[in-house]
RNA sequence: GGGAAAGUGGCCGAGUGGCUGAAGGCGGCACCCUGCUAAGGUGUUAUACGGGCAACUGUAUCGAGGGUUCAAAUCCCUCCUUUUCCGCCA
């Protein structure tokens, strides 16, 4: 959410900021509901404020014995105008929120400028896609083949896009969500979060899948609750409605958990393999900081999460995403690309992004600050470190051998008790 | 899922219709005092949204939302949460 005074402040320098962004953005309507609110909780203030003091002065010739009939005749009329006023300024509060929540973030200064991924600027290559001297086979083929993935019967019980993982596959998918776990929790200083992967509207409007992305999700009918699309919303919401201590700022957590998401309007995308599911394992770094702090830590949280990579001797690469393809909450994003063989391109394994104050404004997270002495809102990150699927499908397709088998790389072997499928 | 009790400021805790944004205590902060590793004294100490160049000022907030009333922390209704008894279960 934007800060509303920052709006009225600069308007165009917001407006411009988000034209930078795809489609037709500008908080002028909402300058307008919010020149009406203030009038009107004006006036209701003033109103509020006769009645106050009135009905204490009926308090007062009370005790003295008075006949206060025809005053309280009069406060009542000023009743009846101030629940007139209240309406329309509860209104009028509704409608101002219920856009500024519909507004996506303004990207940073430092976020290349573009409508579509074609503007995206690739930072760094890390890593050499190895030239094999045989026909490599797609990860959808090779799981197959090996007994990893029984893509059929996952459809026949759940529906098109769920998976099944068996035998060596359960464990190797098991061993990369542990050893992702291990390397950020102990090397990276991040702390364990395993939440609830099912969370309520409050929580899912936090981080701003809520109201727009509706039908992104699944929901359970009966409750107020929604499957998460990813740790981030649970693990950003943790300090929701909260005042947080400077000193115990910065929050590095980390979490596994499966993912939900509908997916809609990705038909014919990845229909093969594992790329492109309704539910996927990820391991989500998140971090809330000092807003002075948000631009270096986002940088730290990349590193984290590209040092998976290294460690799993996979080459990719990381791109800056342009303004034109930012996710809704995000002002800067990195994301980073692993290289898939059957695609024989890069392909987006990580997406790091630095919220600023937007997610912790709509949340509510908040820290005292030593310096003004007041509540400031904290900054949120976060990243993935990674998506596990994914990783699966790239050491499958990067790490198969001439005969059909598949190595496994060094750092997993001791999660996984075999060095070969 | 059923029954009972409870939800007040950073914390504890008073407060059953008006003078309560809220006593008192703890904690925090500031200053003062005292020659002794600490104690004492005084003051101060919520948030949000408005108005004003500013000093300052208005309103709202006692779990949430409605209602009654001239007036609600206080009365009524609904919901949520917590504790507890029963049921069920991993």
């Amino acid at each position: 959410m934007l800060d509303i005074r920052l709006i009225r402040e600069d308007k165009e320098k917001i407006n411009e900021l988000l034209k930078r962004r795809n489609g037709e953005l500008s908080v002028d309507e909402i300058i307008e509901i919010d020149t009406q609110r203030r009038k009107i909780q004006f006036e209701a203030d003033e109103f509020r404020s006769q009645r106050k003091n009135i009905s204490q002065e009926i308090g007062n010739l009370k005790k003295q014995g008075q006949n206060t009939d025809h005053i309280q005749e009069e406060v009542r009329q000023i009743g009846e105008k101030i629940k007139e006023l209240e309406e329309h300024e509860v209104t009028l509060e509704e409608t101002q929120k219920n856009l500024l929540l519909m507004i996506p973030n303004t990207p940073d200064e430092s976020t290349p400028v573009g409508s579509d991924e074609t503007s995206n600027v690739e930072i760094k290559r890390v890593g050499e896609p190895v030239k094999v001297g045989f026909a490599q086979k797609p990860h959808w083929d090779i799981a197959a083949e090996r007994n990893l993935v029984d893509f059929e019967r996952g459809v026949k019980i759940s529906q098109s896009r769920f998976s099944l993982y068996k035998g060596k596959g359960a464990t190797l998918e098991r061993a990369i969500i542990n050893f992702f776990l291990d390397l950020h929790i102990n090397e990276h200083g991040y702390e364990e979060i395993l939440p609830p992967v099912l969370v309520n509207s409050a929580a899912m409007t936090g981080t701003g899948q809520l109201p727009k992305f509706a039908q992104d999700m699944y929901k359970c009918e009966d409750d107020d609750l929604y499957l998460i699309p990813t740790a981030e919303v649970p693990v950003t919401n943790i300090y929701a409605e909260e005042i947080l201590n400077e000193d115990d700022l910065p929050y590095y957590m980390c979490s596994y958990t499966p993912c939900f998401r509908k997916e809609a309007g990705s038909a014919g995308k990845d229909t093969r393999g594992l790329i492109r599911l309704h539910q996927f394992n990820k391991v989500e770094l998140v971090k809330l900081c000092l807003p002075e702090k948000s631009q270096e830590e986002h940088e730290k949280l990349t590193l984290n999460a590209e040092r998976t990579l290294e460690l799993l001797e996979l080459p990719y690469r990381r791109i800056e995403l342009c303004t034109g393809d930012i996710g809704f909450s995000a002002r800067k994003c990195y994301d980073i690309e692993v290289w898939l063989p059957s695609y024989d391109a890069y392909k987006e394994i990580s997406s790091c992004s630095n919220f600023g104050d937007f997610q912790a404004r709509r949340a509510n997270i908040r820290y005292k600050s030593k310096a003004t002495g007041k509540n400031e809102f904290v900054h949120t990150l976060n990243g993935s470190g990674l998506a596990v699927g994914r990783t699966f499908a790239a050491i499958l397709e990067n790490f198969q051998q001439e005969d059909g088998s598949i190595l496994i790389p060094k750092v997993l072997q001791k999660y996984t008790g075999f060095e070969r499928i």
